[in-house]
DNA sequence: ATCGTGTAGTTGCGCCAGCAAGTATCCGGA
DNA sequence: TCCGGATACTTGCTGGCGCAACTACACGAT
């Protein structure tokens, strides 16, 4: 009655089809299909229950929150544009308008490169820092209590060591000469 | 020198300090901060190659095919409006724009609802049933190089019981009086 | 010194999503 | 019967994001 992805498939045979023959990709098994779905949803659920209480409580979104963690946590406080574009995963434009907001809002300042004309730092401002600081409990106690709560030790670790070896096994930064800042 | 996440714990204070204290919300451990970020990280890896796959090689993206396949798998090729958005994660008048968009392109049909003449249904139309059986192996390709390809057998019924746990952990349709469809 | 290529950041533009308000309909109770 | 409140979908509006184009600068080669 469906027509792809569901195919009742014996999860055994999946290893012996899947990379053999080699002409049609082996369908996903209905496990498979449930831990992908399954990552997309709790993705969804954590992302916008920080979203929404880092709102409510501080007044400005996990994107917002993320950039502000990565200056937090670098040296100087500060950060190349394009190297906060990466963490926060962004791209060059989404970056400079959120640094705009960001800086309208006095929690970080832009300043020139000294040795590269071209470029410039977000700096954490102390409005940041201290701003920063007052969501961060905020921020671990949804992680905690969603996320990690449901995890045991052993959860935890493999959770880690998995999406480190997703991550490394994809090119990831594929489309782009990538290069950028020190 | 940093503010605040990153405070080095030993793991197992975690649990004993976590819980208990009950002021401030332990903060995250490193491994706990990394399981995290690489949950991010490879959530948007998979879903931006993903998208570009699937856009490239048949001109819709991964919110489309998503859309798609709940109607393919659905009994009748067909689902009220409101049960599509959910399994699409989109809003109601996100999809109402999504279905805009399939109904133009000729793959999905509106129909009303003959028991409730407010509802209508998302029908899946010929063309639309070709177009999702022709995206699937990219589909399926995709998720099982980038995902699936990385994991052995424990580590994709571990993920599977994990994401499940985080689930039902959170009540998810909290701030909706939830309801609608059948 | 000059030129060509590449990189850093910004800006114009369009897309897509959510919220809130609007309309039509349903349904339970007075 | 009629009414109030809830539900299904749509529409107006706004905001955030990426792509492509643009400016400014850096750097290696001639």
């Amino acid at each position: 009655m469906s027509t792809s992805l569901t195919e009742p498939r014996t999860p055994a045979a999946a290893s012996a089809t899947g990379p053999a023959a080699g002409t049609l990709p082996a369908p996903l098994s209905a496990e498979e299909l449930a831990a992908w779905r399954g990552l997309l949803c709790a993705h969804a659920m954590l992302v916008k229950a920080l979203d929404a209480e880092l709102e409510a409580a501080h007044g400005f979104p996990l994107s917002s929150f993320e950039a502000l963690e990565a200056l937090a946590s670098a040296s100087g406080r500060r950060l190349r544009m394009c190297e906060l574009a990466e963490r926060a995963r962004l791209s060059r434009s989404g970056l400079t308008r959120l640094a705009d907001r960001l800086e309208r809002a006095g929690l970080i300042e832009r300043v020139d490169c000294a040795s590269d004309a071209r470029g410039s730092f977000a700096v954490l401002t102390a409005a940041g820092t201290a701003v920063l600081a007052a969501a961060g409990p905020t921020y671990a106690d949804v992680i905690r209590r969603r996320l990690l709560d449901q995890l045991s030790e052993a959860d935890l670790a493999r959770l880690g060591r998995v999406c480190e070896r997703v991550l490394e096994a994809s090119p990831a930064r594929e489309a782009r000469g990538s290069g950028c800042c020190a």
